[in-house]
This record gives C-alpha cells, structure tokens and sequence, in this order.
RNA sequence: GGGGCCAUAGGGUAGCCUGGUUAUCCUUGGGGACUGGGGGUCCUCAGACCCGAGUUCAAAUCUCGGUGGCCCCA
C-alpha cells in the first residue's frame, strides 16, 4: 500500500506521547519527516481515514449548509480590521510579502481562520431579511506560527483539514439558536466516532478573540491531558460592525447581522487514534476505517493454494459493500496479523485449509480480539452483527475511562500533578478562576451542571462548578 | 519567554571524549530458495556521518552559526 513499511516499535499506551508518535508512522496515517517544524504528510492510509472522517461531517453538515470556497490570503488591512480579533492571532500569523522579486504593496497573511476571508463577502452577499439565515461551511488548510511545541494532527503549523461553518442570522436569539444546533451537530458527529466529550462554554478570559461567547467539545486523552476537538462561538455584531455586514429588515431599515462560527480540525482523527486505540495499535469504528474486512489466506504446503485464493476471492465478492481487501503478500500469515490489527482494521477473516474443509472461515473483531469459526453461510450475518456492535463497544469503553477520570475536588491544590478532569465550586470571577487555575496548576475548561458549594478563592457561595484539566 | 539534551542508511543504533584503514550491529528494501493457523530461516545485493563556515596535513569526531527533533521550568 505504501512504498515504506516501518517496524512497529512496540511503545505502549502508557507512553502515551511515545505510543502516538509511533503509531502514526507505524499505521501508516502521517509521516512526521517533512522537513518543516510542525508540517506533516498524510500517508494514503490516513488520507483515506481522514476522507472518511470527513464525510461522515460533510454529510451532517450538508443537511443545512452549503459547501464553498474562499481564499487562502488574505489582506493585511482587513485581517487587521477587528482589533480583539486580531490580537488573538497576531503573533502566530503567517505573512506572505513577496512575489518573485519585489515587495507586495499589501503583506497577506495565510489565513489562521477565515472570518476576515469570508465576511466582507458576507457584506456583498447580504442585502435583505430574505437572505438570512446564511449558513456556509468550508473544509480547508490554516496557518498558525506555532512557537511552542508541536505535535501532529494536535498542534500544527498547516492544519490541514479544518471545517468551518459560518451563519448569519437577522437576530441575536437566532444566531444562539445556532450554536445550539451546532453542538447537536457535533454531538451527533462524535457520537458517529465513539468518542466521548464534555461541552462547556468557555470562560471569558479564553474565548475567540471577538466573540461574544465560546462553546467547545473536549475529550480526555489516555495521558489524563484534555483535547480541545470543537470549538461554537457566537459573534454577535461584534464582526458585522466591523466588515459592514448588513440586511434590510421588513421595516426598510438597515441592521447588522448576527453571526456564528464553528470548526472542527484534524484533531478529530487524534482523538479517535488516542482514545480507541491499544498497546497492538488502531481500533478504528467501522464506519471510517479505510479497510473494513482484511483476508488473510492461509497457505501451507498440503494444501491447493488455488482453491484458498478461489475461496477468498468469493468472500471479497459476498461483502462487496464493505471495503475489503485481500493480503496476498508473500509473509508469514503472523506478520499480516499483526499488520491489519496496527491498522485497526475491525474485521479479519482467515481462509486456510482447516476452514476450507469444513466450509467455514476464522473471523477475528478487532475490539475484543475474539477469534471463531463461522460457517460460510452465517458469515454475513456474524460479520455485520459485530461491525455493528463495535462501535458500542469501543464508545463504551471510552465512556467508561473519561467517566473514571472525572474527580470531585474542594481545593485546586487537590488536582495539581494529578491525571483527570476536576469539578470544583467558583463564583464565576475571572480573578476567583484564575486564582483556581494558578493553584490547580491546571485551565478552566468551562461550567459544568451547578451544585451548592462555596468558591474556595473568596468563600463567596455559589452554584457554579468549574471543570479543570490539562489541556493539549 | 528561559534553560538543557540530541542529530550517523527508510527506522533504531555503535563509533565522537582521546581527529588518521573499507564507519558497527539490528531492522527495512531488491533478488533467490525453503516455509506458511500470531512478528520464519538461509544465501545474496542495496542503503548513512543534517546544512554552512572555521581550526587542521587530515573532521562523523573539535569550534561557531543555521535548521530540525526531544525534555524541563515560567
């Protein structure tokens, strides 16, 4: 499948760092040797898991959005437009200033996110109350200058696979309505992946950089650290002031739009790498993996490899609507056993001599690593009952170790150097969160549902209860 | 933002301190033979001193800079 096959390094789970890094290589989703800090290569391998990541999103976001297009520069007079805005990505922002020789009279920036890309088409586009809702969504590369350390697919130079969804709504209750309806949207998303998250709305202090709030999904990594895989934020005219976006309303008056916008990055294929997979590599939902059924003949000399090979090849045919794939490759049956399961493939079938004789093949899952013997004419019916129940399986197990990881705590100290999530009282002040997030050593993700309890920086009473991790 | 460590074949490494023969071993890749129900064996071939400058008769080895990677602290 690939032109470099790499020895599987054997670094378990429990380092963590060390486990992803190699499986990355090792299961053939990204090289990590371009030589550019922080840009990576997507193998076919990955490139196929990242496509069929991606259309599971597409296809809930098809349902009320319209795909587009807009360009990667952007100029600098108008990135520099929202001043919040900007300040929030000023020192990680990319700038294009020359063409062949010469200096360009405007510097473009390559677009950290594409709100100053988008909205003063917005501008343009919207003229009256009959425009609106807009709802566009576009799947596209961003460019941070990340200084700190980088990581692929978590912390990157080019995000390479950004969805982003922007909408326009006549009133701000509308535009609420929106995030609403795009945390169902990803809920429904995640759910599609087996990963767990929590939703919360970020703290002030930590919102998009002119936004007038922040929603994100998290997840919790296996190392205890939290991953940020979504992130809803409402704008409110905050942007709408600034590129001139505005409508005519059915009294003939001119207003600003009320915006939204939410994205979901390439760390979605993190968090299905890191929460599913295993000390043996990828356990991938069937729904995405880019080889759903590998078989894997077994030759030996007694036996006529021909009819083997014959017998596979009709299996292939019978699941034709799964992707499927035959190994053929000339090694030891051990080694393509190994292979297809650091490939997280969720089903193997073995076709030997013994299956051959008694009509049946071996089937293996994945998930549990359950091998039996199926007749060939119970194997359609067995192999979709455990394609179907993987899912639940793999999303259950994920459930239960964020579950295990969620701790009550009374003081911030009590987080500091510990793995996990953390719920602790707040009265909701920034200096009160901060003050938490000083002495946990740990952020402030957000609220979580309210309990009685006292803030423990101030003592104020409160029904507030923050959450707090490590984040990635 | 501050500090430390590292860079030798596709991957992992020895050699560097104390400069000097054909750069070590494992793995991987090509060819061949046997083998085949959990990482096979043998034969054979291929493949590397990060980039630039300096010191020196001589640099993988010493010095400086760049680039890239890893770790710790704020």
């Amino acid at each position: 499948m690939c032109p470099q096959q790499f020895r599987s390094s054997a670094v378990k789970k429990t380092n963590f760092s060390n486990w992803f890094n190699d499986l990355l290589v090792d299961a053939q989703i990204m090289d990590v040797r371009y030589p550019i800090k922080g840009l990576y290569v997507w193998f076919p391998f990955g490139f196929k898991l990242r496509k069929l990541t991606y259309d599971v999103l597409r296809s809930l976001l098809d349902r009320d959005h319209e795909e587009a297009y807009f360009p990667l520069l952007i100029p600098e007079n108008e990135l520099l437009k929202e001043s919040e805005h900007i300040k929030g990505f000023e020192e990680e922002v990319f700038w294009v200033t020359r063409g062949g020789f010469g200096e360009l009279d405007i510097p473009l920036a390559l677009r950290p996110t594409s709100e100053a890309a988008i909205y003063p088409i917005f501008s343009i586009w919207i003229r009256s109350h009959a425009d609106l809702p807009l709802k566009i969504y576009q799947l596209v590369n961003a460019f941070r200058y990340e200084t700190k350390h980088t990581r692929p697919l978590i912390r990157l130079r080019e995000i390479t696979s950004f969805a982003e969804a922007h909408t326009a709504h006549t009133s701000w209750e509308d535009a609420e309505l929106q995030t609403a309806a795009a945390v169902e949207l990803y809920k429904e998303f995640y759910d599609r992946l087996g990963i767990p998250y929590i939703v919360s709305r970020r703290p002030t202090w930590d919102k998009f950089p002119g936004a007038d709030y922040t929603l994100a999904f998290d997840t919790l990594m296996p190392d205890g650290k939290s991953l940020q895989i979504g992130t809803i934020h409402h704008l409110g005219t905050n942007f709408a002031k600034t590129f001139d976006v505005t409508y005519e309303d059915r009294d003939g008056n001119q207003q600003f739009v009320n915006q939204t916008c939410y994205g979901i990055s390439e760390r979605c294929i993190a968090a299905v790498i890191s929460v599913h997979g295993d000390d043996k590599g990828l356990i991938l939902p069937p729904e995405i993996s880019p080889v759903q059924v590998a078989i894997v003949p077994i030759y030996s000399k007694q036996a006529d490899s021909e009819a083997i090979l014959k017998a596979c090849s009709e299996i292939q045919q019978e699941l034709s609507h799964y992707r499927v794939v035959i190994d053929t490759d000339d090694i030891r049956p051990g080694a393509k056993f190994y292979k297809w399961e650091k490939q997280g493939v969720p089903i193997r079938l073995e076709i030997g001599p013994r299956d051959l004789s008694s009509g049946s093949v071996t089937l293996v899952r994945r998930d549990t690593r359950e091998k039996e013997s199926v007749k060939r004419t119970e194997m359609q019916g067995r192999l979709a009952q455990a394609m179907s129940n993987m899912l639940e399986n793999i999303a259950e197990r994920a459930r239960a170790f964020q579950v295990s990881h969620m701790v009550d705590i009374e003081m911030p100290e009590q987080a500091k150097g510990k793995k996990g999530i953390f719920r602790i009282s707040w009265c909701g002040s920034e200096s009160c969160g901060r003050k938490i997030q000083e002495l946990s050593d740990a952020d402030v993700l957000g609220e979580t549902d309210p309990i009685e309890g006292r803030c423990p920086v101030c003592s104020a009473p409160t029904t507030i209860r923050a959450l707090l991790a490590r984040p990635y």
